[in-house]
DNA sequence: GTCGATGTTAGCAC
DNA sequence: TGTGCTAACATCGA
């Protein structure tokens, strides 16, 4: 589930349990998941402690007392864990750091998206991965220049961590809801009003997302992502998550935009209006 | 057995 | 160079 919420909430958990522990062995269950060779990162990782740990966008760091940072990407499926003794190791558990007080810390990945890799600074990484500003720190006057001149779809756009880092499918659907702006929609052709609306639902959907630990059943009723399959919120044998929040007799649809699984609401979000769409002025009517 | 999945990246065609 | 589409990665769970 790591999108930019997520891996906040697995930042703020390793900050509370890995800092200043020095780190007294490093377990590799499937190497796979290893940017950095195994050896290497034993080299620099045992007997070095964490003295800060970093966000940007989906990624995680643990900055280490020796100039250099340990980057985590969760891929699809990642998630940390800790543990004490060995039996206890979460399922998929890929890589452990054994630390000094006795506590284990798991980086656990079913799909083995994840990766994790030794980097020099989190501004190396950056740079490296090409990773744009975080979606938390960007402005509305950054958004815009990185998007009007873009003649793609809106929301590939958004997923792109090169224009703005965190945002992943869901959330996307989501800030898109938000700003009432219709995913199919092109960079080039936002107004100004509606930059700063999708800078505001950027915001309050990550925002709202980290109160909550990105669980998704606390989310506000007034949210969309309670329509997506996975969401168990609704009450079981009710359709009411079918329906768009704001007009309760609209159902939410799904289609495929870039490849992606994507959700919308056809009445907050209309497609736009282009020469080549039958005209159709009875729909509002009603 | 089949299908789809929260992310990323390479490859290919235009 | 920019854009869009697809497949691939590895695996789980519905």
């Amino acid at each position: 589930m790591p999108e930019l919420p997520e891996v906040e909430t697995y930042r703020r958990f390793l900050d509370d349990l890995i800092l200043h522990q020095p780190i007294t062995a490093v377990e590799v269950r499937d190497a796979h998941v290893l940017t950095t060779d195994e050896d290497t990162l034993r080299r620099y990782l045992v007997g070095r402690h964490v003295t800060a740990t970093r966000r940007l966008g989906k990624n995680c760091f643990l900055e280490l007392d020796n100039d250099t940072v340990l980057a985590l990407h969760f891929g699809m499926t990642g998630d940390v864990g800790a543990y004490r003794d060995d039996p206890d190791a979460p399922r998929f558990t890929r890589v452990a750091l054994h630390l000094a007080d006795g506590m284990r810390i798991a980086f656990v990945d079913p799909r083995k998206f994840g990766r994790i890799r030794l980097a020099g600074s989190v501004a190396e990484y950056q740079k490296l991965k090409k990773i744009g500003p975080d979606a938390l720190d960007i402005t509305w006057e950054q958004l815009q220049a990185a998007l009007s001149k873009k003649k793609t779809l809106l929301k590939p756009a958004l997923l792109d961590q090169r224009i703005t880092a965190g945002l992943g499918n869901w959330i996307v659907d989501e800030v898109l809801f938000q700003a009432k702006i219709n995913p199919e929609r092109l960079c080039n052709t936002l107004t100004q009003k509606e930059f700063k609306a999708l800078h505001a639902a950027i915001q309050l959907v990550l925002q709202t997302a980290i109160q909550h630990e990105a669980t998704y059943r606390h989310f506000p009723a007034s949210f969309l992502i309670h329509a997506r399959e996975w969401d168990d919120s609704a009450t079981p044998g009710t359709d009411k998550h079918r329906f768009c929040p704001r007009h309760p007799r609209t159902e939410i649809e799904k289609k495929y935009v870039g490849g992606r699984a994507t959700y919308y609401c056809p009445k907050c979000q209309p497609v736009p209006a282009t020469a080549s769409e039958t005209p159709d002025s009875s729909r509002t009517s009603g």
